[in-house]
DNA sequence: CTAGGGTTAG
């Protein structure tokens, strides 16, 4: 049994070709028991014989004194246990059973097997199937079934092959299951081998059969497949419909999966809780909150208001469209509320937070969050494994270490720092944190290790500007068997690009391709670029983006933008800027940095141009905030504000600052952003000098203890005046410095970024 | 006997 799944594939195949009924039967005729017999014998025996009424203790004591049964007196009962999962009166009705004879009834002992393996009792059901006189298939499916719920989907399909070499055929039931054991080990290879059988049969348009597969190739993230399964159902059902619309949901495809819910009901089928779950969902990704709130009047109309699984879904659909007060109302308006409620609140207001880009809601939500953390004890109930991640990930786009540290404490209280998903967002907390170090030792201290934890320590590596220690961790995660997926290479190679080392670089871009099989997206190709920009080799930089199979993006001509200006060459920085302007940039960050770089250069007819295209676009102000969080409080700061506490102390210090720098070497430069004012061309651009996140680090250098590190978030991109400036408060200050942006992290110490002066933009 | 809420990496 323990070399499943391994050998699974080979012994399966040796399988189906030893048995001599699969090649002899022609495949026009099934294979199939018909299974309907069964149920039918079933539901005569309940309509026909069935005490009505009867109580299940009184039952059982009148089973006792009654010795002259018809098998028929035992379906009531057991199917009694089956609903109570009441091992103790399976085995009490089992042991009557012997004594009248019962235990050669097939149908009996079949009915029992299914109750025993529904309580988990593998071995009791096994037990009884083996001394069955004749044992059909729904006794081997049940035994199946039994053994794929208690997670053991190598025996299920261990059983299949025993039920092959014993001469029974599988039923189209058997075959789902079997499907579905293949699903929860996720694998294809497996399943494909049953899809081959299922084909030769014949039988793939049956219903059971096509659900499983649809289920089966939407788990191992094979979309297309899995609706092609669903399309092929000749009589499609609830259940049909549900296994498509969620494998769209899984597969980051809401759009469909929404188009098949209209499908489903203009096709008159009615939605059960989990298609309203599901679909309710994926109205929360394509954030419409017009269908969900139609699909909210449906839930209603058909009864579902009352349905946990269902608020809970509604829940994360209204906050997740930012209608927090709509949730907030609906979360305290149940009577019954469940961890996986205050998991959506939770993780609710951590998405937002990512929706938002008003930095200083972002960050009430994010207070939200840790406060709903906080108080969800007092309410009886106790954090999981969805909650610690969530409120992990929170402290980590909020930077806020206390907190984090906080929460990591009451992980390891709590034993949930073993989870694999708690300790890679602990690892990515304290990275997103500026520490490093902790993340390290997180990293280290796990028993076990996911692909996601180790690309997050590469990535975290990475971002601290420590490509060595990345590249040595990759090297590592290779030799431990755990294969790497596009995002850690993406760390990979953007430690390449920190490290400067090109060849190195194109090296693991082969690899990933050859040996992975792994499809290059555009932030790979944002490392190359930028890469080959750095060392002034343009040719091969443009090459590159030549051999993309995808038009080059607006982010990665703006990067090529970016780094031209970096490294000084112009000429072809306004090249690039001119294909970039054709494709219609979304963001305003990619016309500040083209306004900006004219700016520099002196260009003013571009910048007038440019002006005028902003003014046309209707390009809005940058939303630049900074936040920093001090003994629980937190401080926002907007570009050149005067409205905070300590104002005039801190732009005292700022300007002390700026002269300390400028003695060092620091030059001013201005950057444009757009002004308040947009009526009057003259005044559609202004310059900005005190920037959000100086006033957010001076704000910080008074306020926290000498030694202490600043930690700043900032809604926006850094400014390479900025980002210039900061690097001397650090050697000014002997202080470290955390700034983490809209894109990365950086950080601060002695003078240098960690981001190698890679991440700046405009 | 078939489908099964939510969490982590860029």
């Amino acid at each position: 049994m323990a070399s499943f799944p391994s050998t699974a594939s080979a012994a399966l195949t040796a399988t189906l070709k030893l048995q001599p009924q699969f090649r002899t039967h022609p495949p026009t005729s099934l294979p199939i028991e018909k299974s309907q017999n069964i149920s039918l014998q079933k539901s005569n025996y309940f309509t026909d014989f069935a005490p009505k009424n009867l109580d299940f203790r009184e039952a059982l004591s009148l089973a006792k004194e009654v010795t002259e049964v018809d098998s028929s007196f035992y379906f009531p009962l057991l199917q009694e246990c089956l609903d109570r999962t009441s091992f103790a009166d399976a085995q009490a009705i089992h042991g009557h059973a012997t004594k009248t004879g019962a235990q050669e009834d097939v149908f009996v002992m079949s009915f029992l097997v299914n109750v025993y393996a529904k309580c988990g009792r593998l071995e009791a059901a096994r037990k009884v199937f083996d001394n069955m006189p004749r044992r059909n298939v729904v006794g081997w499916t049940t035994l199946m079934v039994g053994y794929v719920q208690k997670m053991k989907p190598e025996n299920a399909i261990h059983v299949f092959q025993e039920m092959l070499y014993a001469g029974s055929y599988p039923s189209n039931y058997t075959l789902a299951i079997a499907l579905s054991a293949c699903t929860s080990m996720r694998s294809v290879k497996l399943g494909n081998q049953f899809h081959a059988f299922i084909i030769k049969y014949q039988i793939d348009f049956d219903t059971s059969i096509c659900n499983a597969l649809c289920s089966l190739y939407s788990k191992c993230g094979h979309l297309k497949l899995a609706l092609r399964a669903f399309r092929r159902i000749k009589e499609k059902n609830v259940i049909s419909w549900t296994a498509a619309i969620s494998a769209c949901g899984d597969n980051g495809d809401p759009t469909t999966g929404v188009r098949l819910f209209v499908d489903m009901l203009s096709e008159d089928t009615q939605p059960n809780e989990l298609t309203l779950s599901s679909v309710l969902s994926q109205c929360c990704e394509i954030l419409s909150l017009e269908l969900g709130t139609q699909v909210h009047s449906l839930c209603a109309k058909l009864g579902y208001l009352s349905n946990l699984r269902i608020r809970n879904s509604l829940l994360y659909l209204y906050v997740k469209c930012g209608c927090i007060d709509e949730a907030q109302i609906l979360f305290s308006g149940m009577d019954d509320v469940s961890l996986v409620s205050w998991n959506a609140m939770i993780a609710g207001h951590a998405q937002m937070m990512e929706l938002t880009k008003d930095n200083i809601s972002a960050c009430h939500y994010g207070i939200k969050a840790l406060k709903l953390f906080s108080k969800l004890h007092r309410f009886g109930m106790n954090p999981d494994l969805f909650t610690f991640s969530s409120a992990l990930c929170v402290c980590s786009r909020m930077a806020a270490l206390e907190q984090g540290e906080q929460i990591h404490a009451q992980a390891i209280k709590t034993g949930f720092l073993s989870e694999v998903v708690v300790g890679s967002s602990l690892i990515n907390m304290y990275n997103k944190c500026g520490s490093i170090e902790r993340a390290s030792k997180a990293f280290l201290e796990m028993s076990t290790r996911t692909m996601i934890s180790w690309t997050s320590m590469i990535t975290g590596f990475s971002q601290h500007g420590r490509p060595q220690q990345a590249l040595e961790l990759f090297e590592d995660m290779k030799l431990t068997g755990v294969r790497p997926n596009a995002v850690t290479f993406v760390g990979v190679l953007s430690a390449c690009r920190h490290a400067g080392m090109i060849s190195e670089a194109l090296t693991y871009f082969e690899i990933m391709q050859k040996d992975y099989k792994i499809m290059p997206v555009m932030d790979h190709y944002v490392c190359l670029v930028d890469l080959f920009v750095k060392y002034g080799r343009l040719d091969e930089a443009f090459d590159m983006i030549k051999k993309m199979d995808f038009e080059p993006s607006e982010y990665i001509l703006a990067s090529l933008v970016a780094g031209c200006r970096s490294h000084g060459n112009l000429e072809l920085g306004f090249q690039v800027a001119e294909q970039l302007l054709s494709l219609k940039p979304k963001d305003t960050e990619t016309y500040l940095l083209l306004l900006n770089m004219y700016h520099y250069a002196e260009r003013f007819e571009d910048v007038s141009r440019m002006r005028k295209i902003m003014k046309e676009e209707k390009i809005g102000k940058l939303n630049d905030w900074s936040w920093i969080s001090i003994k629980e409080t937190v401080y926002s700061f907007k570009p050149n504000d005067k409205e905070f506490p300590q104002s005039s102390l801190v732009y005292e210090s700022l300007e002390v600052l700026i002269s300390k720098a400028k003695n060092l070497g620091y030059e001013m430069l201005e950057t444009m952003e757009m002004s308040e004012e947009e009526e009057e061309e003259e005044k559609i651009s202004s310059t900005v000098i005190y920037h959000s996140e100086k006033l957010a680090i001076t704000f910080g250098l008074e306020n926290l203890p000498i030694f202490s590190p600043i930690r700043v978030v900032k809604s926006t991109l850094m400014c390479r005046d900025s980002h210039n400036f900061v690097k001397y408060v650090s050697t000014l200050t002997a202080r470290e410095i955390i700034v983490k942006d809209s894109k990365r992290l950086h950080k601060f110490v002695n003078g240098q970024c960690s981001c190698g002066d890679l991440g700046v933009f405009f």
